[in-house]
DNA sequence: ATAATCTATCGTATTATTGCAATGAACAAA
DNA sequence: TTTGTTCATTGCAATAATACGATAGATTAT
């Protein structure tokens, strides 16, 4: 039916992918890892570094601003964008112990 | 146009958003905890354990494969799957770095 | 008030993803 | 050979995602 079924996983499985949603395409990591390096907030300078056209960007960062990955402020005529550290480190936890577990014993390796 | 223009982003970020494109579906994340934890190397035990039909499964497990983050030995007249841990090395290594690069001092928080 | 700048949103087109029933392929057991 | 088991693939339908031009909204500068 094209709809993901969200309501037979847990919550945490359903976080996870919602937090790897936010990594999936590479105008947004992109987006995040530019908002990692520049010390200041860039906002649409965004769309100078991306190939993108700025609708484009703008959607992309609606997406991010929705999972909570990054958060805006106005400050017109421009707006600031920058990572939600609770966020991220709520995602930097989650992947964490998801890679820390250990891979048991294969049987096909 | 709905097609990713991958092609103008480096390789690295290409790759990070294939690995996160992995576990952006909790049917996915299902699968691979389950993998992670069990000591076997299941096949069709994941239809039992998932909420979805065996067609569905399978089509996750097939993208899986592709992203190289599982593999699948024939063992008639079952398939046994498991985790590749060279590529799940190569994820955790990747988000890992991701995770540590420091907040640079943000504007807006 | 007018113009310029920046960002969000709308509308639209195209492709991707999710899901399942039905079918097919491969093999083991009878 | 026939049957049953297991998994992959096909075909179809519906929704989600990607991308961009055009436009609207908000604010600053002139």
């Amino acid at each position: 039916m094209g709809v993901t079924k969200t309501q037979v996983f847990t919550d945490r499985q359903n976080r996870i992918a919602d937090l790897a949603k936010a990594l999936a395409h590479p105008a947004r990591v992109a987006i995040i890892q530019h908002l990692l390096k520049v010390n200041s907030c860039v906002c649409g300078d965004l769309v100078e570094v991306l190939p993108l056209a700025q609708a484009t960007v703008s959607q992309h960062l609606k997406e991010l601003k929705q999972i909570g990955i990054i958060h805006g402020e106005i400050n017109p005529p421009r707006v600031c964008y920058c990572i939600n550290e609770t966020v991220w480190q709520e995602a930097k936890a989650i992947f964490g112990d998801l890679f820390e577990t250990p891979v048991s014993a294969a049987c096909c390796n």
